[in-house]
DNA sequence: TACCTGCGTTGTATATTATACAACCACATT
DNA sequence: AATGTGGTTGTATAATATACAACGCAGGTA
C-alpha cells in the first residue's frame, strides 16, 4: 500500500485543524507533525487555495475553511442509509419518547450521521459528524460485533463504568451478537443509557447501527429488554427496507 | 504562490467526489482532472486511508469518505458567528414568518451555514452547506458589494430574470450599498424572492450576509420595503453583537 | 467454457517536485 | 530601538510523485 507522502501530510493538518479549539499557528502544526515548518507553509497555502483551510491575515494562523461543510452536505444528501432512516428515527422517538440517533463507522470510531430528539427540546442538528470511541458506546459495540476486523487495542475509560478489559469486552460483544443489540450502561456518560441494534445491508452486512439514548432514570435496567424489543423492531424494520437499495 | 501538486490534485479528486451523483471510477477521475490513471489510484487510495474517500470493493468505485462530515462539524461548531447567528435568524423568522438563511463566502460563491424554515416544515437542516452563485443571490450581492475582489468574470443565467450584463450588476452592487440590503427578485428560481442584508464584524468588516426568502406571493414588490427594513434591523442587531467577538 | 475487453493495480525508471535548510521579513514585546 | 518569535520564500538536493507499461481480474459475449 503506497501512499502519496505530501496529500497524507495535508490531510493530517486538516485532522489537526479540526481537533484544534480556535486558530492554529504553523509552527504549532508543524512541531506537531513533525513536518518542516516551511513545507507546513507550503502545504497550508493549498489548502487555503481550495477553500479547505482558511487563513486569518491578521493573526496568520490557521483554520478550517468552507469547502469542508460543502464536501459534507454532498455526502449526507447522497447516503441511502441516511435518507432511507430518517422515518425510522422518528418513528423509534414516537415509540420511546427518548431520542434516537444513527451511526457508522469511521476511522475505528462511531459517527453520528443523523440525530432526532425528543419532543420538547428542539436544539438544532449539530451533533451529526461527532464521534465516539467504539468500546463505550452502544452503536460502536453494535458496530465492532458485526465487524471483526474493527476492534481497537486499547479501550481507554470514559467513565468509572466504561470497560476497558478486553476479555470483558470480547464477552459484551458475543452477548450483543446472541441478543441482536447492545447497551451502553453508564459506559460513556455518566447517568446516560443506551440502546442500539444493527442496520443491515442487502449483502447481511451490518452497515450502520441506529439506537436510542436517555437518562438512566428513564431507562431502567429492568425496562431495558422492553425498550431493546423496540430498537430492534425498528432496525429491523429500516434493514428490510435497506435491503432493496442495491447502491453501495 | 507555490501549490503541492499532489496535495491540490488530492483536493481536487475530493471535490470531484462531491459533485458526482453516485460513485466514480478511477478512470473517469482521471480523464476529467487530466491526471494519470496509476497516480489517480495511488491518490484515492491515500485519501481512503485517511478516510476522506471510501472504496466500494465489489464495484471499485469511489466516493466521499466519512472524515469529511467530522471536519465539517468541528468548523460549524466552532464559528462564532453561526452560533451567534442562531438566535437572530430565529427572530427573523418569527418577524417576517419567512424562512431565514445565513451565508458566507466561499470560493467565490455564497455557501449557506445556517438556516431556519418557517413554522410548519420541520425538514432538517440538511441545506447546511449548499452552495449558490454569488450574483443571482440576495446573499451574494451583499457579500458582493461589500467585498469588491470577489466579483466573478461572468454571470451563467439561472432564470430569464438574472442579472446577466455587468453594467447591470454594478448598479446593483451600488443600489445595495447605498439602500443597506440586496434582493433576489427571482433571479435563482422562479417564484422566489429573498432579501439580504450585511453582517459586520469588529473590524467593519462584513463577514456574512443573512436574509429571508419566500414565494413572490407572499413578498410582492411593494412590501420589499417594510420586509427589508426587518432583515437590516436584525442584521445591524446581529453586527452589534458580533462587534464584542474578537475571535477571527 | 473460452475468449476478449475494459479497468484497476503495481513495478520501475526518470525527472519532476516536495522537502529541508537558511536567510529574510514582519510583528510584537520589552 | 532592539530583540525575539513566527511566517514566508529562495535554492540545492535528493526523495518522491509521476508516467508508462505490464499484469491481473472481472464481466460480458460468442
Amino acid at each position: 500500500m503506497r501512499e502519496i507522502q505530501s496529500l497524507a501530510r495535508g490531510l493530517k493538518i486538516l485532522n489537526r485543524l479540526a481537533e484544534a479549539n480556535g486558530t492554529v499557528s504553523i509552527t504549532t502544526i508543524a512541531s506537531d507533525l513533525q513536518i518542516d515548518k516551511g513545507s507546513a507553509s507550503l502545504l497550508l497555502q493549498t489548502l487555503a487555495n481550495y477553500g479547505f483551510a482558511e487563513k486569518d491575515p491578521h493573526t496568520r494562523q490557521y483554520k478550517l475553511g468552507p469547502s469542508v461543510v460543502q464536501l459534507s452536505r454532498s455526502l449526507l444528501t447522497k447516503m441511502p442509509l441516511r435518507e432511507t432512516a430518517k422515518p425510522f428515527l422518528l418513528q423509534l422517538v414516537h415509540d420511546t419518547g427518548e431520542c434516537a440517533h444513527l451511526g457508522v463507522l469511521s476511522q475505528g470510531k462511531v459517527l453520528y450521521i443523523d440525530q432526532v430528539e425528543s419532543s420538547q427540546t428542539l436544539r438544532v442538528n449539530t451533533e451529526v459528524g461527532f464521534t465516539a470511541p467504539l468500546h463505550c458506546t452502544a452503536l460502536g459495540k453494535v458496530l465492532m460485533a458485526w465487524n471483526a476486523t474493527e476492534m481497537p487495542v486499547d479501550f481507554p475509560r470514559a467513565t468509572p463504568r466504561t470497560i476497558v478489559d478486553p476479555k470483558m469486552m470480547q464477552f459484551e460483544l458475543d452477548k450483543t451478537r446472541s441478543l441482536g443489540y447492545a447497551m451502553d450502561d453508564e459506559e460513556f456518560n455518566l447517568g446516560v443509557r443506551c440502546i442500539a441494534a444493527p442496520v443491515i445491508d442487502y449483502r447481511g452486512k451490518v452497515i450502520g447501527a441506529l439506537g436510542i439514548s436517555g437518562p438512566a432514570a428513564r431507562l431502567p435496567i429492568d425496562r431495558i429488554p422492553e425498550m431493546a424489543k423496540k430498537v430492534t423492531a425498528i432496525a429491523q424494520a429500516l434493514s428490510d427496507r435497506m435491503s432493496f437499495i442495491k447502491q453501495d
